[in-house]
DNA sequence: GAGTTTTGCTGAAACGGTTTTGCAAAACCG
DNA sequence: CGGTTTTGCAAAACCGTTTCAGCAAAACTC
């Protein structure tokens, strides 16, 4: 059907030169490999003539560079959640390529994929760098970076201390959100945690208990629990959170998992921030929609992303000009998902019937 | 720094056998190729021992094929509404790209580019086949598929009427919403429509003409506005709402535009579903967040993503197992934005204080 | 046991570019 | 005008695969 392509052959043929005259012509380097005007003019009329475009392929093969970034997202299904985290990801990372001219490769692991048949997918010369968004270095980022790969981390700092990594500084939003809880009165304060693989949710964990102990408050270890655990057996949180010595706040993962809980609260009759409060994480633009707009922690998501793609641009690049770790500071957005406790039986009453 | 990576070549060597035993070794050919399972075992333990991955861009260049989609979008601020579309598309595309083993490059229009240069950097080879999230198809495009690139457009029906696309019935459910503010007793709908450009836009336009027309309401052109037109000047809609004839009831353009049409209004006192109502488009989870929930025309987003793939794949292997041309039905989703319309002035009595 | 077929592999030619080297011819120098 | 330098381009090597054609040796055939 489609004609052969056009390729650099053809038009070296037609302008009756040779391959390196036309690809130094059209690459323009006509000057350090000093190529006349008159020829010059010969060879970009003869590819206008054809339409002829360069394979890329070819090109990627011969430079052994593609500039082009690979973004490693932990499962395939990251974008299965509507909170506006991957969104503000996407964003960051697109405008970042697109202000460094880098085209952007998506990658999940397969289902049931070893993590070296990853690897070798990821470092066989398809992208210069990997943008790496996953809970920890695992397996397979580990056999990447062996095979050296430029290679950053955001969103989780490695275990190993001296890879590349862009993140909020959990630790202190965990504190963040405590300290504003406790600063409505509140002292006991439930944590609802992610993965536990995950290094971001250890750094919460670790500032959550600091904050509170150094606020003088108990954190004991009921207190703590994890995303999956919890939403598993929802009637499980309300129960929780009506027993003896139950939590009159929560410090969640996620805004989604925030709203998850104010919906599952909800449906036992309770309700956000009269019977209990709540801090979420990301304040994303999601946080402000839903009742109540979510308290939350902010993470400059595009920054992060941003900043993220300019390391893996200066770490292809072979140059030093910037900071290989970067921490930034998180945000409390005060909105109305947190107020002073109230007991549980008797309501506040501003409380809407 | 890191050695030289490990080539086919190492491999022959180092097995005593040619590159092109190693090729039909650990390509599975060893069969078709009669290569003796003696020679199997020295090609298999030399690659193992020299840890060889194959590089995919010779690869590619040798059988002329990526195992790549491409995902074109419009504007490189695709990403930057929370409205959670492309979170639902990507959702979708990304699960056939898993399911189908093909990976995934994202493609936008850098800033000033030329349409010619977008559509040679598309069609250089790096990809199989292009999933293309235009308003329309443009210059860019069309010189893609001049190349003979599969291509599959969705949520756009193309103007050329022979290319494949997947899109929802968008007259259809142009028409559902009308006829669901109808039912309530709104009379005059106002519509906000999307950009002038877009195939999908004009198709809503003529379904809520079609419907109007048919239920026998009026119909002006007034009271047809484009998004951007409209949100320029958010003191506009507010007047145009409480003017003589102001709409009772808006069908909006998408979740994202609709909410925004709620704040606005919403800033001037004037609260939904009781002062105004409104039925949005594509009604993701987002529609349920927020006050109101918003009714929402749904399209099934994931859905068409993945139909998109699967053509562009049926096109790449050259096959004719699959319609080229795919059209959903919409379906509406009644929550909460919309109820019988009330004398702007005087209050309907459940409205809250 | 000569002729045919099958087996098991090798060598070389793609794929489509870039980059390095080399070499005439032209220009410059004194 | 002989020698050196510069100019302008061509030829070839290279990037790392796949694939096709070919070719000995082994195995069958009668």
């Amino acid at each position: 059907m489609s004609a052969r392509r056009i390729t650099i052959s053809d038009v070296a043929l037609r302008a009756g030169v040779a391959k390196a005259t036309v690809s130094a012509v059209l690459n323009g380097r006509s000057a350090s490999a000093r190529i006349s005007p008159a020829t010059q003019e010969k060879v970009r009329l003869a590819a206008q003539e054809l339409d002829y475009r360069p394979n890329g392929v070819a090109r990627m093969l011969a430079t052994q560079q593609s500039r082009c970034l690979g973004l490693v997202m932990q499962y395939s299904d990251v974008f299965s959640s509507s909170s506006g985290f991957m969104n503000e990801v996407m964003r960051g990372v697109c405008e970042a390529c697109t202000e460094l001219d880098y085209d952007l490769m998506l990658h999940t692991r397969r289902p049931r994929e070893e993590a070296q048949d990853e690897a070798a997918r990821l470092a066989d010369g398809r992208v210069d760098g990997i943008l790496a968004l996953r809970d920890d270095t695992d397996e397979a980022m580990a056999a990447v970076a062996r095979r050296g790969i430029p290679t950053v981390h955001f969103f989780c700092r490695p275990r190993q201390d001296d890879l590349p990594f862009v993140d909020v500084d959990n630790a202190l939003g965990a504190e963040l959100a405590v300290r504003h809880l406790a600063e409505f009165g509140h002292r006991r304060i439930a944590m609802i945690t992610g993965s536990p693989r995950s290094t971001s949710a250890q750094e919460r964990q670790r500032g959550f208990a600091a904050a509170m102990r150094e606020l003088g408050l108990a954190a004991p270890p009921e207190m703590m629990r994890t995303s999956g655990e919890l939403f598993s057996d929802p009637q499980n949180i309300v129960e929780f959170s009506q027993s003896e010595n139950g939590p009159t706040a929560w410090f969640v993962w996620s805004d989604d998992d925030a709203r998850r809980l104010v919906d599952v609260m909800s449906a036992a009759g309770l309700l956000a921030p009269f019977d209990f409060s709540v801090v979420g994480f990301d304040s994303t633009p999601t946080a402000e929609m839903g009742e109540p707009p979510l308290t939350s922690v902010r993470q400059p998501i595009p920054a992060i992303a941003r900043e993220a793609a300019l390391i893996a641009d200066s770490l292809i690049l072979g140059l030093d000009d910037r900071p290989r770790q970067v921490v930034f500071p998180p945000r409390l957005d005060a909105r109305a998902s947190v107020r002073p406790p109230a007991d549980l039986k008797t309501h506040s009453k501003t409380r809407p019937s």
